[in-house]
DNA sequence: CTGAAAGCGCTAACAC
DNA sequence: GTGTTAGCGCTTTCAG
């Protein structure tokens, strides 16, 4: 420990170690990295002279000597930490496990343009590439795909070619909830629109769409909302002092909620008078009462499977679907009668 | 773009755009330094090479060459990330002005060890360590410490010898709160434990104590809660439905729900019969209803000052003050009656 | 103002 | 088995 911390001025290199070891820098490269066979003895004399120093290896050099920095791109929305934890933690438990580092990269949409995120990844040589976000624009996607590393989407279901996804089925949970309340006879039904996440709205939009069609009937359901959440709840709170509808469905938790407060301030009774749900559930849809009814997903699956997918990609594996699927689960709780 | 996309696949290098531009390659990294003078029509013939050939410096080799990676660590709880969004954002936006990137570090007790944390630090050679962790102990921040990297921790009070801090007085804070409620004579207190953040529950124990110990009175209401949300949740649960208190203080938003739900289970009114205060407050705070009493800390400055303070540090720049309170607002809201 | 050359720390042929 | 050496892409003296 002592000697750690006052070599750490004069940062120690493999050759203070071949020097202290008396041998040469390729056989103490050859032993950190395993390579190579090495005589028991020597190895023993390295591995000596490198905790002797306290040598660690320099990954910026071997990231420059190799083409090949073990870092990953992981790029999200500023906004919504709150659904993001757990992906993440399933992200860096498997990242950790290969070795792999994170950076991150938000796309906070007024401070910087993706331009500029995208010339980071390329600068920083990122191996791979993790984009949990719906905001790029399909141009945007199309320059990063030219240069060819090896992305993988999450929680959007978008691959192509160097790109896989996971994700989860979204259109066919709300579609299937859909008909079932149809087949109940109810048809008052709203989506509330949420512009941070554009795809997986208009995958829920669809599935709601062709639940109508399916009963010969037109879906013309969908509020849209200004795009922070303060408004979004103040606009909501306005929408239903005059409107009331029977099933109300939400994208995002906070919405949810939003619209549970706003129903109790307007004396509508959930889940008598009108039901809601909330297609992504969060730690926080299950807190609040009554509870909100969702969708279920595998959250921590998404990012260590991502991820997974991500070093197979980087370790020249070839992938057989390029898609994966995530199950869900519908939970009713309190906020619906069913 | 064409050209971009095509040629990525031999990277282009510096030297490729000296050739093109018909230069050496000393004057290319000048001009995108703006290191050194170069004459304006060069500059314009390399600047036009450098579109043409799309190319973007390899923060790789920049790294090696200047023994400064401009990234920095940032090391974080895994199960935080609830609060931790709005600090992000301000890191991240800070850090996006002065270049940096952030490689991020979870603590997950479980899969692996601080230790490994260090050594990835240590290896990727950042620059710069944000530090947003109760967890650390005191020998593992000794040996980080050992390796004299500019750090500072965020929401914490601890800073020492290269490490400075943005913190909250927690402490005072809840003095002062309970202060007032001892006042109105109202002396059934309790605070619970969390154990995913010791240090400042210490501090906010610490400023109940003071409370106490000025009327001349001893505090005994700390609760001892299991690690999980969960069980937090049931052990709540069961400990409420025996024993009742005027006051009760949380850390952190879960425990501060768990509470009102309980409460809400067991027939204990809120405000009336016994008052909730969640210290953190949180976006999820205010959405419950009632809504939770809690101190409010302006969490994107926390982020932002942070990495500026940093950002400094690593320009060498003197610093004054090591210590850097943020200010805080004790927002009453319908969970406690004052 | 510009070019040549050394070096950042490491890996990977290629010799011995 | 082990050492020698040529890069990886860039910055930075030092000459000119």
């Amino acid at each position: 420990m002592k000697e750690q911390a006052k070599d750490s001025k004069k940062r120690v290199t493999i050759y203070s170690v071949a020097r202290e070891a008396g041998v040469s820098l390729a056989t103490v490269s050859r032993v950190i990295n395993e390579s190579d066979a090495v005589k028991e003895d020597t190895k023993r004399k390295v591995q000596e002279a490198i905790i002797k120093l306290g040598y660690k290896p320099n990954a910026v050099a071997q990231g420059l000597a190799l083409k090949k920095t073990t870092n990953i791109a992981l790029i999200i929305p500023d906004s919504s930490f709150t659904y993001i934890g757990k992906v993440l933690n399933g992200l860096l438990d498997v990242a950790k496990i290969y070795k792999y580092n994170i950076i991150l990269h938000t796309t906070s949409v007024g401070v910087n343009e993706m331009n500029e995120i995208i010339d980071n990844v390329i600068k920083s040589h990122a191996d791979g590439i993790v984009l949990y976000n719906d905001l790029f624009t399909e141009k945007e996607l199309q320059i990063l795909r030219g240069f060819e590393i090896p992305m993988v989407y999450l929680d959007v279901r978008n691959s192509g070619p160097g790109a896989c996804c996971v994700y989860v089925d979204y259109k066919k949970a709300v579609h299937d909830l859909v008909t079932r309340y149809l087949d109940r006879g109810i048809e008052d039904i709203v989506v509330v629109d949420d512009k941070k996440n554009p795809i997986n709205v208009k995958e829920v939009l669809c599935g709601v769409e062709e639940a109508f069609a399916e009963k010969g009937k037109k879906f013309e359901g969908f509020i849209e909302i200004p795009e922070n959440a303060h408004s979004s709840y103040d606009y909501l709170k306005k929408y239903f002092k005059v409107n009331r509808h029977k099933l109300i469905i939400t994208y995002r938790d906070s919405q949810a909620i939003a619209v549970l407060n706003t129903c109790a301030e307007n004396g509508i009774s959930i889940p008598e008078e009108t039901e809601v749900v909330c297609v992504k559930s969060s730690r926080y849809t299950d807190m609040v009462r009554p509870q909100i009814s969702s969708f279920v997903v595998p959250s921590y699956d998404l990012g260590s499977l991502g991820m997974r997918i991500l070093t197979k990609m980087l370790n020249g594996d070839h992938i057989q679907d390029k898609e994966f699927k995530l199950n869900y689960v519908y939970k009713a709780k309190g906020s619906t009668r069913y």
